[in-house]
DNA sequence: CACGGCTTGGTGACAATGTCACCGAACATT
DNA sequence: AATGTTCGGTGACATTGTCACCAAGCCGTG
């Protein structure tokens, strides 16, 4: 049945392909639903075939020596777990993993046949390429952002991308502290002040923007 | 001349490379000599070719919107710039810069026939993806170890890194603290503390390591 | 050599963030 | 209602970042 099949076409990346990689792609690539709270890859559990997200989210996230977690990205539809799959093959003695933050639908492709795609597709190298271009430059961000952003600008930033259309946040004081690999504590302060401010409204487990201009205002550090 | 042109089978990561392959680099890359000093790539700066590292290291750091500067990662000889360019030839605007921190002697090949290349040689493909790979997962120890470790511990871990064999370190404190991503008053403190237990001593523009050992002991945070 | 400018590093006060120990309220289960 | 668990609040303190300033060494020039 082609509709189950024409995932391709609907894939940003890959819909330019040329014909034959696209057959290719659909022969050899089989649909999977991957549940909530699934951990995809992660220590000791390095998958078979690599994913082509075409529903959910994936979040990748990494526990230090220390104890510490802290969120390094999100894989969204249209995008690939490639490269990080990739990664975590060759050196396996890491400690990031892939967790499906929503119930997932994807199409799985075997390793082999993503090498010769690679090497026989000039439009799937460049998705490839371009992917992992991508992931490295926001990893630069990430490292500038850790390093030097106030954690004020951060949070107000991630409570903005992280709030649905009601301008709620659904997550805990622990949770955002592992987004932003800070401690619980600081951000109860932190939130306390944007309180304050009148900038939000909090519940058990929930945050409510009540100003997101000004949220806005301070993540773009205009003061 | 065969002996300026066999540098591929002293490079590593293509020593093993289709004969094919071997001969397609030989013949389209050209040896270029880069000074001491020389800005690579960086903002405004994108190069036309991929350098493979022969001799010498390049410095790639980041100056962040704020005015504070860290160092990403250095590229050594056996290693190769194509990511690095890659990602800054893909998203413009990056403030990201590679320096010759030595004198640098380098093979440059073309956009297209590193494309080429990575088409039909499969062992190229893996020597790229390896590269990826690797950096990838650097980059995520290093936002690991810019979140969560402690000062002292970056600091004498960077102090073994730079040492050379004497167990000097020929730099300032603004150097230090640019490597870390912190302040040059803080590298100046923790200094003084390791010289307080007699592991360093302290010139102008140099650090003597006096006793590596506690050093090393402190940099696998053991203690 | 004397002068002045630049680089390097030192210092103290303070702000921001991280750590620790502990507490109480809200929630879930029975 | 009793209980255990999760969630968030609090104060004390340690570490790190920021700022303003100073002093000593270095390097040119006249």
């Amino acid at each position: 049945m082609t509709t189950e099949n024409e995932w391709v076409e609907r894939f940003p990346g890959l819909a330019r392909l040329e014909p034959s990689a696209k057959k290719r792609i659909m022969a050899q690539s089989a649909l999977v639903e991957v549940p909530q709270g699934t951990t995809i890859f992660g220590p000791g559990k390095s998958p078979e075939n690599m994913l082509f997200l075409l529903k959910g989210t994936v979040r990748v996230q990494q526990v230090s020596d220390t104890g510490h977690e802290i969120v390094l990205y999100r894989i969204h539809a249209g995008e690939s777990c490639v490269l990080t799959t990739a990664c975590l093959l060759a050196y396996e003695d890491y400690s990031a993993a892939g967790i499906a933050e929503t119930p997932v639908q994807a199409a799985a492709i075997p390793r082999d046949v993503f090498d010769d795609l690679v090497g026989q597709s000039k439009s799937f190298r460049d998705f490839v390429f371009a992917a992992f271009s991508k992931r490295i430059t926001d990893l630069f961000l990430m490292i500038d952002e850790v390093a030097f952003q106030k954690l004020d600008v951060r949070l107000a930033d991630k409570l903005i991308a992280l709030a649905n259309d009601d301008n709620v946040v659904a997550t805990t004081h622990q949770k955002l502290s592992v987004e932003l690999g800070t401690a619980r504590e600081v951000i109860s302060r932190q939130l306390q002040e944007f309180q304050r401010r009148g900038w939000v409204e909090q519940a058990r487990g929930s945050v409510t923007l009540t100003d997101r201009t000004q949220l806005a205002r301070l993540a773009r550090h205009n003061n």
